[in-house]
DNA sequence: ATTCTAGTTGCAAATGATTATCATTTGCAA
DNA sequence: TTGCAAATGATAATCATTTGCAACTAGAAT
């Protein structure tokens, strides 16, 4: 248990430097916050998540911090939504995300007929293309429940 | 193709008022634009082409126009890159979109494929699936060219 | 045709996410 | 320990989009 913060401490800071990057306490719980955060986390949540136990933290940090490692492929922006951005961990396994158009859960889903799909279309196109997102919308099955009651009382 | 022109115009005011909505010049050429348009402005793109014609419309009625035709499901947005919204009539073929890196170029491409693999996301995780959306991402034939060129010079 | 009025518009100011600026602080190599 | 480039915090700037409100107008009622 212990070894396995100071792991993930060590980790983390290896990362960085080996990016030729400070190791920065701020770095450290952002890159925390978000590998816990079992991905979509936005700036505003990381904020509000990092300020807990370094309330000096500035927003700006995030945003840049955010940007860094993002750079340095440790994590993943995905566009949920159209407001603003969320970020991730780099998922070793590819995945898609599926958003309640209700309560605005985020379920994510594998895809390997997507592989396939960006073969098929870079052949058709000509393109060499570097990134597929799949991106569905709808309703979850406790959204699905609500809004068949509510269409029943109309 | 005078009555295609009129035709267009009695289709659009046909359009609105059934929908119980005014019919304004201004709904009128932006309703126009975006259809001849053929797909991918942004509200920018759809203002400054309307002003040749409107040079006091206002930048507020463009959006609140789009959003009107959006949901009144006339006109479709999409999300090509993260900086700000694109509209386009809404096709009666489903198609997604394949974005150039480099010139920013947008293809559209068809895929059957999304389908069923709507099908299969909708089963496994019991929702209701309304929307998919596949957006890619790469280089078009002649950025790839021109990333060779410089890659070759390194 | 004239009047009436709720739907629309234009303008300006507000908003919300993100980025830039810059003085101050800090990690870390020497 | 020191020097200095990298990083931070606070704040202002930016940019797309939204909103409040007074003035305007489409279209129904007269």
């Amino acid at each position: 248990m212990m070894s396995e913060i100071s792991n993930t401490k060590k980790k983390n800071r290896e990362l960085l430097s080996e990016a030729g990057l400070r190791s920065t306490s701020q770095r450290q719980s952002i890159l925390d916050i978000i590998r816990r955060g079992q991905g979509h986390l936005d700036a505003d949540e990381v904020y509000r998540r990092a300020r807990k136990k370094q309330p000096r933290l500035s927003l700006s940090t995030v945003y840049r911090t955010l940007q860094t490692l993002k750079e340095l492929g440790l994590v993943e922006e995905v566009h949920l939504d159209e407001t603003h951005h969320h970020y991730e961990i780099k998922a070793s396994h590819e995945h898609h995300h599926l958003i309640c158009l209700g309560c605005g859960k985020v379920v994510e889903f594998e895809c390997p007929m997507s592989v396939q799909m960006q073969e098929e279309v870079s052949k058709e196109k000509g393109f060499e293309v570097v990134n597929t997102e799949v991106r569905m919308t709808g309703y979850c099955p406790e959204c699905r429940k609500e809004r068949e009651v509510s269409n029943a009382g109309k």
